[in-house]
DNA sequence: GCCATACTGGACCAATTGGTTCAGAATTTG
DNA sequence: CAAATTCTGAACCAATTGGTCCAGTATGGC
């Protein structure tokens, strides 16, 4: 005795994610974001509370999905492989649209570190995670003796993590793809992890 | 037949870069910006015009600094030492308060890449500039035979210009300065270019 | 002293901000 | 059909946004 129950929330959620993730959190708009969830206003007030914690919920999507993908290369692909697959999936393998969008994370982070620090915490947590991942990973390759030993897992795992962070502000400039790729190519082979690149069956889609 | 003239224009932009530098632009208000300034609002308006065009200069006089700071070093350091020198005094020796700002072109380009594109351009060509600078250096060291030729100084100036976008992303995180000492040791090691440490006299403040 | 100039402070503006409310249309189930 | 429920559309709010203007005050040189 009802109409349909909570239509697109999640279809909605989705469009305020890129919405936020292209143009951040203050210079989004309210009837931005109407727009773009195509829903009314008094909806909107209803499903998600606030601006702020519908940006708090994209946030906590985009950093669950890049989460799942890095877990998801760490149990098919050797831990020496792990950095550039990444490197594949968010910062090559996606449409060139939201290439230029660069990630949510590292976004949020420089735009909001003295504006809203429990946001600011919040998506520095969600990176960390995958920190701790790569961490994760190269300790059982060094035990295993698939992986060179000289430096240690954090180590290894926080310089990976500066160079992801690099290449997703040289997204947001103007660069071609190709000379993302030769910056990928070169710093890897650079930290002595240029594992030769994946075949293309193997690269999946993000976000 | 007057009163004092042009009081301390230089002074006010300074304060107001500062603040753009901590907050990003839309962030700002103009309230804000007053009181850092210490003028009043119909001055400003007499001095500089609008907030975008108050932010504009703001942009070029952080990214001229920074400019020059490489500029310097690049005259009296071996281009092997470049890279650490640049972190040193742009990561590492600023107050800490500031250390926390990252650094302002990289802050810039990710604010407003989707929603200023002329500011969005404006910073991005100062980040050129600083990688123009690298990539002369080590293309002289390789004509010299200072430096080690198997990589294109381009190639070279891109990645260091990566790390360096990744260390200021890191700096907005809440690292502590031990953390971001071990995160350039550990890069610029593996990057082969470890120059030692510069010694402290060496060292000089910036901004 | 007087006059020209530089600045202040506050009033004012229209536009936009995020947020609130509610009458009514739409729709699904009983 | 009727009842229950979800959503829309628009009106409305106070607060803030960046920007404009001007009367008045301070401060110089004559």
């Amino acid at each position: 005795m009802a109409r349909a129950p909570e239509f697109n929330r999640t279809h909605a959620l989705e469009a305020a994610m890129k919405l936020f993730w292209a143009r951040g959190y203050t210079a989004t708009s309210l009837p931005d974001l109407l727009a773009a969830m195509g829903i009314a206003r008094s909806s909107f007030y209803a499903s998600f509370g606030t601006k702020r914690e519908l940006f708090r919920e994209a946030l906590e999507l985009f950093g669950d999905r890049t989460l799942a993908i890095i877990e998801k290369d760490a149990k098919r692909l050797p831990a020496t492989a792990l950095p550039r697959a990444f490197f594949n999936t968010t910062v090559l393998e996606v449409s060139k649209r939201r290439a230029k969008f660069g990630c949510m994370l590292v976004n949020t982070v420089l735009e909001l570190a003295d504006v809203d620090p429990p946001l600011n915490q919040l998506a520095a947590q969600k990176l960390s995670s995958i920190e701790n991942t790569f961490a994760e990973v190269f300790h059982l390759a060094q035990h295993s003796g698939e992986m060179d030993s000289t430096r240690s897992p954090r180590e290894l795992a926080c310089v990976v993590m500066t160079l992801n962070f690099g290449l997703r502000v040289q997204s947001r400039t103007n660069l071609p793809r190709q000379a993302l790729e030769r910056i990928i190519d070169n710093s890897l082979s650079m930290l002595g992890l240029a594992a030769s690149p994946i075949s293309p069956q193997e690269v999946h889609h993000v976000v």
